[in-house]
DNA sequence: CTGTTAGCGCGTTCAT
DNA sequence: ATGAACGCGCTAACAG
């Protein structure tokens, strides 16, 4: 030590007890001393390690560290514990849309399962995420909308031991998980389910997405029937569910109403469930609607939706995010979610009227 | 140095090159030895410092060291950063509610006004932020719904020098900043305004919020304006813009309808336009809609909304926040947001009728 | 004026 | 139960 000693504080490492700062934050020197042990112990006490093999610290000495720690209000620096040890204690959820409901149930089901392991989800709403993730690290980090272009950037932050769980439809794994959940046959199960009972079946969907695979699958549902395409029967709305309640009372005061609305999204056939029934519809009888999604929101409500969707998506995705998180070392890959059909009370199963 | 000669590769610091991983992160050292300098000048050169009086490192050097950083893809740790200077470059946004529009509008000015600092927001959205915060450290932290109870912690954590920013009607500033803006007085003029030229005002709320200051408002400026308070003008909805749109029209079909809407958020007001369109009503003519929050979505629709709200809110906002984050060490205070009225295209100033 | 040396910060962990 | 060596980037003090 080269420390002039009428200054130096001997236990606190130094930092500014002398300074005119009040003390910012107690440091594990500083519960050491107090308790009158080492920081290694105080270290072992508070981290809850050693425990491998045989005891180690006594049952005295553990409440003496923790009287002090108590008494100091001492709370571990996560930068320097996160520096020595390389893990964080966090997960980063990157999310696009976050105003989409799906982003939040990935939040809410990942923050649910992270909790009791003391893991602190993080929530990234940066266009730029690669960028960011090249500096700021977690323990695991889930990416929702990934463009293919973006497989470089993935390859690089997965070399350089960023744990990447990646939601894509048909990038393969390197390096990183890839979540996988493919829309089209799902729909296109929604589609015949309704055509198996209705001949007019109209579609529910956003203005923008009509390039997509939700919409798609209705077309081509329609056509493998053998059923003429009615310009008519298509429903396009602004992406509100306002929107999607007045488009749906367009389609039902139409001349020849269809018997049937396929929704593109869970939320546009709630509403329209809600309009069907303004109108004094009896939804399951007089008309059929599903959804697309399987959103718990659906499950619960009455008439409940008929709706297809994968299986337990957030949970087993939060399940992954965590396992990765935690260090189990496997190597990655798909975690694919195949979509069922969900024939509930607005759409349901009826012997097959020809 | 007490190192094993052999075993000891000299300037990497000796993390493990010799075992079987691939290097993970480029450290510091490794460039600097790319560059052949050391590791002070690397610092200097990408921190960008040493810039207080004159240059410090030669041209040549510069881009030596430039080169053998991006040679090797280096990216400084933020951990060991944050634990030598005490800076994240981050602020942590506390937002419950994370669905609603005032969020996102939250997120998306912070997330403009910190890029160009390269600050990086991260979303925090656990209900228990006060013991998180306790352990994950930030440059700045801004919570969004703080309740009287939480005082306690808050003050503890303004000591340990978390520089946070908290939202609420009341609370003092102690040790923390405090964001105001209060809804009342603002209704009461959206209201007041459609008094102007209306005698048959309704109201589009929320079902929950009916204890709320915004409907408050409304039953307030009619008995103030000496007019009889009518039940059937109250239209509350389940909250969904679906639901505003159908409770729009169930108050527009009365045997006696208002020729005014006062709808407690800017989104209801919107559905509510959409309603009064649907049913053929000229807005702003036969029928004055007004709602509050001053969201920017309103002053750019056709018609324009008329809405009360504070000024500039969400920009002033992030632009305290990152003063904070960086370090501008003045007292906290007080940020008060006092509310305007927007007389737009949807309900108008108009030459006032008895 | 340019570049280097050396040691710090704080929690973890190996060897004693 | 402890001493002390880490990790990695920063920066005061110093040397050419």
């Amino acid at each position: 030590m080269v420390a002039v000693e009428g200054l130096q504080p001997v236990h606190t490492g130094g930092i500014m007890k002398v300074s005119n700062r009040v003390a910012l934050r107690p440091t594990i020197r500083m519960v050491a001393a107090e308790a009158g042990v080492s920081t290694a112990t105080v270290s072992y006490v508070l981290s809850g390690r050693r425990g491998d093999s045989g005891p180690g610290v006594s049952d005295a000495t553990v409440s003496r560290v923790r009287n002090a720690a108590d008494r100091l209000g001492y709370q571990p620096n996560q930068a320097a514990r996160a520096m020595r040890t390389g893990r964080t204690n966090t997960v980063i959820l990157s999310l696009t849309m976050l105003s989409d409901p799906w982003a939040l149930a990935v939040i809410e089901a990942v923050q649910r399962a992270a909790a009791p392991l003391g893991i602190t989800p993080m929530i990234l709403a940066d266009a730029d995420w690669a960028t960011v993730l090249q500096t700021h690290s977690a323990d695991a980090v889930f990416v929702d909308a990934v463009q293919s272009d973006d497989k470089k950037a993935l390859l690089q932050l997965a070399e350089r031991g960023t744990k990447l769980l990646v939601f894509h439809e048909s990038m393969e794994p390197a390096g990183f998980d890839v979540i996988r959940s493919i829309a089209g046959p799902g729909c296109e199960l929604a589609v015949g389910h309704l055509l198996r009972s209705n001949r007019k079946v109209a579609c529910l969907t956003v203005a923008g997405a009509m390039a997509g695979p939700r919409f798609t699958a209705y077309t081509e549902a329609i056509r493998s029937a053998g059923l003429p395409f009615r310009e008519e029967y298509v429903g396009d709305f602004d992406g509100t569910s306002a929107g999607a309640y007045a488009t749906t009372i367009r389609l039902l005061s139409l001349a020849d109403p269809p018997t049937a609305i396929y929704a593109t999204t869970d939320y546009a056939a709630v509403s329209a469930i809600n309009a069907a029934q303004r109108l004094g519809l009896k939804v399951g009888t007089d008309i059929d609607i599903i959804g697309v999604g399987n959103t718990v929101e659906g499950e619960r409500m009455t008439p409940s939706l008929s709706t297809v969707g994968p299986v337990d998506f957030f949970d087993r995705l939060a399940g992954l995010l965590l396992d990765r998180a935690l260090g189990a070392d496997e190597d990655p890959g798909v975690l694919d979610f195949p979509w069922q059909l969900f024939a509930r009370e607005s759409a349901p199963l009826k012997s097959i009227t020809p």
